[in-house]
RNA sequence: CGGGACGUGGCGCAGCUUGGUAGCGCGCAUCGUUCGGGACGAUGAGGUCGCCGGUUCGAAUCCGGCCGUCCCGACCA
């Protein structure tokens, strides 16, 4: 490819509001334009990064048993209606109607459509299969952001393993987990595994592949020992707290105080981590009380993973007023029966606490929790601080900012079970057939290699994925024998397979030399009068900034060497 | 959905308070001089000032409505 006539238009200023340094330098180097808010155009560079992460995908999966698909992104509505996330999916889920009225679906996800598929399997000797596609998914995100990490069409590798039982779930789930790993590695990225909630996709385990970047929008928790986990499953042994000995429970007045903080300065009042918080939500309309140390923070996945519920609201001050008689601030659970009481697990065994006395203006202070509350369920549901220590080395813990660029979970008989999915066991028993998925998302990843590898200059692709392995720099390209010389490099690197692009505009050096760092081609061969006298070429590494002189001749041998 | 901001040549912006039908930088075209780290000079092309309506002799500017985009939060496989 020439420069010259490539569509790779580099612009100067930095697009506007451009907070996340991959969508400023995706942008600037000439990879993507927006469309609309969460839809972004691939340019032809971008394209050629795409390309060779997909064929990655492609190599690793194929590699692990998988076969390639491709399932429609147009979806009747009777299928999500069917597996019941019709409903579930809620506004994410862009929806239309054909000529006749029919409701459709743009595809968030394919669980539904393979396992349509999945139902032509009648017996265990035709598993396990691994199916997988490429495709674009559609998700009416809320808020897209960050350039091309979160928006709203995207190309995601999906794929979706079946077997007979456990046993063989788990084994395509490591070999997945395996899989990925590989995939992101040889995409230049250093991925952390971490522990996660499933969500909306239901079943029994996932693992998040998370890139440390602070445009990302997962928090991770990680500790030197190996303990990695998403924020929002995340557990920790908080520093404990001292408590008085046991004594009567007494109501105090507490006038104005509506807040922990207020109370922790409150006279006669209580720090922060001997009060008990107390918030109410609906939990699928049924309302909860949940109770946390006043220091801690709820983390509201982790009530949703317990509870299952679809849906999980802080109460509307008006409807806590009515159940309580109280206002947010002067709640506690003490005395409360009638409304089911969840309270997090660093509560235990504490006593000497203070916390709302249901009445506005009152509090009550030492109050004993497991005597003076009728806790229904005891559960982790606090959010990790920086400050805890990790619980399986005691060493503090990390907090950090972080893409998800790969998902896999463990979905077990739920989609098998409502679908029908079923085969035939050896001992001719009608058995659910054990699902798994596994998703990628293309451009995410994409943004994810370059959020990692970056520097003020542009972009440094790592070789594997760059859109071109050389960029052959022409000085002085109106000088015949200097352009001679590089028309005739280009024509070997060419034939020797060498993924090269010539930069054969009538620009200056300085110019061509910061669009070639700015777009982050690996190798850069620069060709000026001066050293063509010579018989040298400049070898110039993106990464390092190092330059060597090289013989003309051997420079397309040179050059292969340090390609995979 | 709550809060904040912005929409003016391809890109980045000024002009709006105090109405008189547009300007700067970059980019683009032509010519010349330059050219191993983002050159300089000359000439030139390119704009329904987001859209609709209102006020006014006259609206980029004032008023109303709508649309779009971004940021913070909520939300989110």
């Amino acid at each position: 490819m020439r420069w010259s006539h490539a569509f790779v238009p580099t612009l100067r200023d930095d697009p506007a509001e451009a907070v996340a340094p991959s969508h400023r330098l995706l942008v600037r180097a000439g990879f993507i334009r927006q469309l609309m808010s969460g839809s972004y155009s691939l340019l032809p560079a971008a394209m050629r990064v795409r390309a060779k992460v997909m064929q990655i995908i492609r190599e690793e999966i194929n590699a692990i048993g998988g076969q390639e698909f491709l399932l429609p992104a147009l979806h009747p509505a009777e299928i999500w209606r069917e597996s019941g996330r019709w409903d579930v999916m809620g506004e994410e889920m862009f929806r239309l109607h054909d000529r006749k009225g029919a409701e459709l679906a743009l595809g968030m996800t394919h669980e539904e459509i393979f396992t349509t598929l999945a139902l032509e399997l009648r017996s265990y000797r035709d598993l396990p299969q691994l199916w997988y596609q490429i495709q674009t998914k559609f998700r009416d995100e809320p808020r897209p952001k960050s350039g091309v990490l979160r928006v709203r069409e995207f190309t995601m590798k999906d794929s979706y393993t079946f077997d007979v039982d456990d046993a063989g779930l788990d084994v395509q789930f490591e070999r997945h987990r395996v899989a990925y790993l590989n995939i992101f590695r040889r995409c230049g990225m250093d991925p952390v595994m971490v522990e996660a909630s499933s969500g909306a996709m239901g079943g029994s385990g996932s693992v998040e592949f998370m890139v440390f970047s602070d445009s990302g929008e997962d928090e991770i928790v990680t500790c030197e020992c190996g303990y990695a986990a998403n924020l929002e499953t995340a557990t920790s042994v908080s520093a404990p707290v001292d408590d008085p000995v046991a004594a009567t429970i007494e109501k105090f007045p507490t006038p104005g105080v509506r807040t922990i903080k207020a109370l922790a300065d409150f006279d006669s009042g209580a720090p922060a981590d001997r009060q008990i918080k107390t918030l109410v939500y609906e939990i699928d309309g049924e309302l909860s009380l949940v109770l946390l140390r006043g220091d801690h923070d709820l983390m509201e996945q982790k009530l949703r993973d317990h509870t299952g519920a679809a849906s999980v609201e802080p109460a509307s001050p008006e409807v806590i007023y009515e159940s309580l008689g109280a206002a947010p601030g002067s709640l506690g659970a003490v005395g409360v029966d009638g409304l089911t009481v969840l309270a997090d697990k660093a509560l235990a065994g504490r006593r000497g606490l203070t916390t709302g006395a249901n009445e506005d203006d009152f509090h009550l202070r030492n109050v004993d929790v497991e005597r003076d509350i009728t806790v229904d369920e005891w559960v982790d549901l606090r959010t990790v601080k920086p400050s805890d220590a990790c619980i399986e080395c005691g060493r503090p813990l990390r907090i950090d900012h972080a893409i998800e660029v790969g998902h896999i979970f463990k979905l077990g008989t739920k989609y098998a079970e409502i679908l029908g999915a079923t085969v035939l066991d050896a001992d001719g028993n009608e058995a659910a057939i054990r699902m798994g998925s596994y998703g990628i998302g293309v451009e995410r990843a994409i943004a994810a290699v370059v959020e990692s590898s970056h520097d003020e200059s542009g972009i440094v692709w790592p070789v594997t994925v760059a859109p071109y392995h050389v960029v052959v720099t022409v000085l002085r390209i109106q000088d015949e024998a200097t352009r001679a010389a590089a028309e005739g490099l280009y024509e070997d690197l060419v034939a020797a397979g060498v993924e090269v692009i010539l930069d054969d505009r009538d620009e200056r050096p300085g110019v061509k030399f910061a669009d070639a760092e700015l777009v982050g081609v690996p190798f850069r061969l620069t060709v000026g009068p001066r050293g063509i006298e010579n018989g040298t070429v400049e070898l110039t590494v993106r990464a390092t900034g190092v330059t060597t002189e090289i013989p003309l001749r051997e420079t397309v041998s040179t050059v292969s060497d340090l390609l995979p």
